[in-house]
Order: C-alpha cells, then sequence, then structure tokens
DNA sequence: TATAGATATTGACAACTATCGATATATTAA
DNA sequence: TTAATATATCGATAGTTGTCAATATCTATA
C-alpha cells in the first residue's frame, strides 16, 4: 500500500503511489556498487593512504606487506581488487610491481555522492 | 624485501623501506569500510537514489517496496543499514515510516575520497 | 476488543569474501 | 642454467551477507 505525503505530520490512507522510475539504473546501480565494495575493506582503504600519499607518486608492492600486516597473498588480493576498480594503476619495472593513485578514478566516485 | 624507487625506470636492489606509518589509522579505516559497505549494494544505492530525488523531501517506506522489486523483508533490511550508516534518516508517522537523505554524510563520505 | 495493514525481526540457506599456506610464475644475478 | 627473490595464483576455511518465508510488533480504525 502506499500513502500520500501529509505536511502536519497528519496519517492519511490516500495512495500516491504512482510508482515513477528509480533515478538510478540497475546497470548504473551494479557497476557503482563494485566500486564501493572495492571501498569497503578496511585492508584495502589503508593501502589506498598509503599509495595515495606516496612522495614520488608511486609504491613498491614491496613496500606494502611488512606495514598492512597482512600476508603476501592477501596484500597481492587486495592491490589486484583496487586495480580491477580503477582506483590504483600499477607498472611493472623488473622484479617489482608499482602502483599509484587515480585520483581522477576517486572524484568521479566521489561525485557521485553529490 | 623493499626496493628503491629509481626515476629512470632502471631497476635497483637498494633497500629504502623505513616503513612509515600509514596515514588511515586502523579506527578510521574500519569506519570508513563500513560506510563504504553500505554503499556497495546495487539495491542499497537504487533505493538511496529514490530517497535522495524525492520531490517532497522524503518517502514512505511503502513506497519502496514495488519500484526496488524485492520482498518487504528484503527492502526493510537494506533501509536499516542505509540508516545504521547515517546515510539516512527515518521517521515513523503513524503506521508508516519516513525516509530522507543525509547529503551532509554522503558529502562527508565523499570528501574523504579526496 | 478485534481486525487490517505497515514495518521489523527471525531463521535458514546459498553465495560471496578475507585470509593464509603452499605453490607457480617471472625476473635478475651468479 | 641455477639460485634467489618479488609477485600472482590455487585450495581450503571461517566468517559475512543478500534473500525470502514465516512471524512478530506496532498503529489506526471499526
Amino acid at each position: 500500500m502506499t500513502s500520500k505525503n501529509v505536511k502536519d505530520n497528519a496519517v492519511s490512507k490516500v495512495c500516491c503511489g504512482t510508482a515513477r522510475d528509480i533515478p538510478l539504473s540497475e546497470r548504473d546501480a551494479d557497476e557503482l556498487a563494485a566500486v564501493f565494495s572495492a571501498l569497503s575493506d578496511p585492508v584495502r582503504l589503508r593501502l589506498l593512504s598509503i599509495i595515495s600519499s606516496a612522495t614520488e607518486g608511486e609504491v613498491c608492492a614491496c613496500d606494502l606487506v611488512t606495514p598492512i600486516g597482512k600476508s603476501q597473498p592477501t596484500v597481492s588480493h587486495h592491490l589486484k581488487i583496487l586495480f580491477e576498480a580503477g582506483l590504483v594503476d600499477r607498472e611493472k619495472r623488473g622484479v617489482w610491481v608499482w602502483y599509484r593513485a587515480v585520483p581522477e578514478r576517486m572524484s568521479a566516485v566521489a561525485s557521485r555522492l553529490r
């Protein structure tokens, strides 16, 4: 049952329910939710904070394992998720992989929250 | 093992690893991750989009179930999560519960993405 | 009271996820 | 080629989560 909004806090049983369609499409919702999923883990947020604040603009993956205090496979897993969400970029140089933030991506996500 | 960032893409085996501390504290990371968790589901994002764009500034829960296309308990569950994350506010008036967005909260979260 | 309807809670289940040890792959050096 | 090391993948497991049917709770009305 739908109800009518009444300004003076009275209650009405009149229906208003012309169910207009949803502003955010299902497709857009899925995509946005995927990015927020990538941001929904504290370990990933801390990784992102390290990478974003890197003085040289980038950080070697080898310098992330110890401070984060998780195993190397776990850190690798989280970095992959951040990368696939477009939140970080990476470049392999020799044996090492260097990560850098993608601020445009973060801004784009932030702007979706108005 | 840590490595030194070398500008010309050469590879060095010199260690740089004075593991400075992480910009985002564990506590802050937990809190932020909790909000992003609330935003990490497409159904909740669509609910939020309906509530945020309400012409009257608020929406009755009874007008959310049908458009979302999920069961009433499921919608109730998602609304609770949005509420507990501080993303929406609610007011019970009679039998109905009215939801409204909390734009300050969304802005606050958005600003954490720089 | 009793009934009807809106919302919340419970219980169960399937799907997903964070984590780690073990292992594989890739790259440089000896 | 062999050894050493950085990173990725695999397999397993414990914990989390989205969903619904059933049920409970709350409120207005007859």
